[in-house]
DNA sequence: GAGCAGTCGTGATATTTTTCACGACACATT
DNA sequence: AATGTGTCGTGAAAAATATCACGACTGCTC
């Protein structure tokens, strides 16, 4: 079983490559990251009294082209006026539905520690139908400490409070050792959709969604761009003990 | 025809497009979320005693294809050894290089709420060379109260700050108004890095890096999945008035 | 009402990213 | 020492993604 099983599983493993691993099966996931983009831009253009929105705007702002915000609204069903753009009302009401906001989430916040407090204290997920009915902490000296508007409830209490509320939707703040511990756990218990901040990154079957937030990789990536900006960084080959001319990919030793 | 021009631009513009405007120019910015995710494996297998690593092992835990794996690993200069696999030491050193961990870098933190609180407690940036020089906020309410080690300082203490020190990277954990005013304040007081945590979507000159971090995006995200998977979600066409049978992507309307 | 200007919609095209297939090499075993 | 197995390295093909160019339609102005 060298180069691969061509046989394999009935059809899921087709698509198992990264649809399902990843984003999930509606939209890529780079398309998702736009769509929520525009959503924001709109919510905060509709509160500024405008009407509708062009491509050309949204373009302009995101800093990519405005075929692409076409192609994209297209794709979410949203239909424009030429002369006009996008009605911002059609554009929120739609992407509401695609994204999934409409309607109410309850979800669990597991771990209030430093970053479980801000999210538990942050109320602007409420507009993303995301609301926290629980908070949970193994730190005996956290229970009972409030938090957001949230009591903190020990751990033990977690099981019954997913079972009798069919908690789907979990928010994962705790440290990284035992995270993948914990998701696995609540996985078992029910959960169908794990927002992790642990930096680590969590495995989960495949009918469970999952975003890894890891604040740490993006300020891995930010940095990067800093540095390629400034000048002092782009080492790109290394050149290991044979100096290449070709900065291309790699550096083939035997010639 | 015009089908493009052959000649073109010296070669600047040709790169132009999202390159100067989305990551940097070093890499494109898939290929850096996975190298910061290899740098996270490789550091939390090496701490567990584990000396190589392989592509297969990557692949399979990430979710990707091994053969990407290794095709990052000649981009970011890394050679492996057939049998073995790659060398934690050496992936570690090299990605400490290409992501640009190795110097230290201060940074200032802007706002105190609670994200900006949890962020300043956090001690998880330091293995990543982010170091919180100081953290400022406007509200007379929090100045002086000491968090994560550090005074909050106000915000008229900040240009200076910035000047004497030459802080070139800034945290803005401000509200989402005034986010983009304090970023143009930001860079024309010699900021060249900001990590934004605002929900909006600021905009900077090009030689300014920025990354825009966005939960509630990430949210949207998951809540996406979410429904995706559940499988009472996935609207792509909606069929305003003239019902289509292709679930393409957009529909002619004048057929 | 006709012309103009601005914007959407989309097929074709270019570019980027990922996968496939296979060759080369290193370590283990006999 | 020779063989065998597992892994890297990489050119070529495929797939996905973004861009270009142009047509169609709308609202405004004269």
């Amino acid at each position: 079983m060298k180069t691969r099983e061509p046989s394999g599983p009935p059809g899921a493993a087709a698509r198992n490559r990264r649809a399902a691993a990843d984003d999930a099966s509606g939209f890529p996931r780079p398309l998702l990251e736009r769509l929520a983009l525009y959503y924001q831009i709109a919510t905060s253009e509709g509160e500024e009294g405008q009407d509708a929105i062009s491509s050309a705007f949204l373009a302009e702002l995101i800093g990519i082209d405005a075929t692409l915000v076409r192609k994209d609204m297209a794709a979410a069903g949203i239909t424009g006026r030429p002369k006009v753009g996008y009605a911002i009302a059609e554009v929120l009401a739609r992407l509401d539905s695609v994204l999934g906001l409409t309607d109410r989430n309850d979800a669990i916040l597991i771990g209030c520690g430093d970053l479980g407090s801000a999210i538990a204290r942050y109320a602007g997920f409420g507009r993303y139908g995301l609301k926290i009915a629980a908070v949970f902490d193994v730190d005996p000296t956290k229970i009972g400490r409030s938090v957001g508007g949230h009591v903190v409830l020990p751990m033990e209490k977690c099981k019954s409070f997913i079972e009798i509320f069919r908690i789907q939707i979990a928010i994962l703040a705790a440290p990284a050792n035992g995270a993948q511990e914990t998701a696995d756990w609540l996985v078992r218990k029910g959960v169908k959709a794990i927002w992790n901040f642990a930096p680590v990154h969590l495995r989960v079957p495949d009918d469970v969604a999952v975003r890894n937030e890891n604040l740490a990789l993006g300020l891995a990536q930010l940095i990067h761009m800093f540095k390629v900006k400034r000048g002092n960084l782009q080492v790109p080959v290394p050149a290991p003990d044979a100096a290449q001319t070709e900065p291309e990919l790699g550096a083939k030793r035997t010639g």
